[in-house]
DNA sequence: GTAATAGTGTCTTTCAGACACTATCCT
DNA sequence: AGGATAGTGTCTGAAAGACACTATTAC
């Protein structure tokens, strides 16, 4: 009872910046600029800055900003990564956490970051492949019955674009009709009175934002049950 | 970018131990011996001890056999709580693990603690009371759609007990019907065959058990949709 | 007009809750 | 026998999917 004040351990943040491109899930990555693992391609992450940060969110946040470029309106704690052999520098806590931007946001910022397929991961170092995992998994089972996909979509959009999104999270068909009576009763998204989207060869679509009272809140939300 | 080694954060894990008792949803607390808020009644945690956890899952078994003198099938991560102020020692990180025991796992160890009602909490040290709040919501939440409650059951157990303990977590009475057709479909739990639980002046009851399958998975089970 | 997609009305199927009935114990 | 709770069959209403139909654009 004598060794309270234990040996240092890592304290690091790491981001899984999730967005959507040409209908697949891809994970930004950045090539690392020192050791270890110097020159692979690896989660944005880094150590928790003490006399900066306000707490590991604001370290995240940091994090996206430094190494990507941006700032993602939807960031969330993810789960936290420990252990004594998953950083070669010794004992080390990376606490995680998950990003999602449209892909209009990402262009943004200059394309400086490869985007990965998540369903196509190179070998990577650390536990980063364990953390994309969870955060892919996290966000599928969210998007089941949560209006989390919604940040993947730049606004405004139409319903059938973002039904195009949520099926390309889920990787399966959704009705129409379901989808859109269960958007109405979600009572999140309000029309851009006026706005439709023309230019196909077909009826135009109603644009829709998120409603103000939602905007932050989505995080939030647990189920709806 | 000379800074990357960041001044030493505390890092830490924090156990929320929760039982069921007269059919209510309680803590265990432990009396701290330490500053700061010695005497104080706080969630038992403590220091990640690099030299002998693997990692905090570890950590935290640890922390729960020590100040609880109990190990728990149950024990889950919860979240990681962080920050400049929520440690009067400085900047701190908490990583959070809930755990769940029947009530009878809890008399065996002595009844050295104390349990407390998550609905009438004392003012309680750091930010405990956030942290106990968050994991009363998760298994609330995971409770609606997963077998979890069946931890906070000892085997053997018949199914209108546990179902009273489903009502105990959720607050709300179940449908009688509706709760076997989901226990039969989640096929998770086997009949001990030839064991009835009798003495009541009625008709005696089917004791059950996990299915040795869903012994250790239960608590990576997501949503079954 | 035709092709193409947006948006809606309605039928069908599926699932959860309500209710009632039988089963089996103790007294 | 009577009271009490265990366990089950069945009806009903709500919600989700299937399908078909109308609406509105470009060409």
């Amino acid at each position: 009872m004598n060794n309270d004040r234990a040996p240092a351990v890592i304290c690091t943040v790491d981001v899984v910046l999730l967005t959507l491109e040409q209908g697949q899930l891809k994970v930004a990555l950045v090539r690392r600029e020192r050791a270890p693992f110097a020159q692979a391609l690896a989660l944005p992450g880094g150590y928790i800055h003490a006399q900066d940060d306000v707490d590991t969110q604001a370290s995240a946040a940091r994090v996206l900003r430094d190494k990507a470029g941006l700032d993602s309106p939807y960031l969330e704690q993810l789960a936290t990564f420990s252990g004594a052999v998953r950083d070669p520098r010794g004992w080390s806590v990376a606490v995680a956490y998950c990003a999602l931007v449209p892909p209009e946001t990402l262009a943004q910022a200059e394309g400086r970051v490869p985007l990965v397929a998540v369903d196509a991961l190179p070998p990577l170092p650390f536990d980063h492949r364990q953390i994309i995992d969870t955060a892919v998994q996290r966000v599928r089972s969210k998007s089941q019955y949560s209006s989390l996909p919604v940040h993947l979509c730049a606004e405004p959009f139409t319903l059938p674009q973002l039904q195009a999104v949520y099926e390309a999270v889920l990787g399966e068909a959704i009705n129409k009709v379901s989808f859109r009576r269960k958007m109405d009763e979600l009572a999140m998204l309000e029309p851009v009175h006026g706005a439709l989207q023309t230019g196909g060869a077909h009826r135009p679509a109603q644009l829709y934002r998120v409603r103000a009272a939602y905007r932050r809140s989505l995080s939030l939300s647990a189920r709806g049950l």
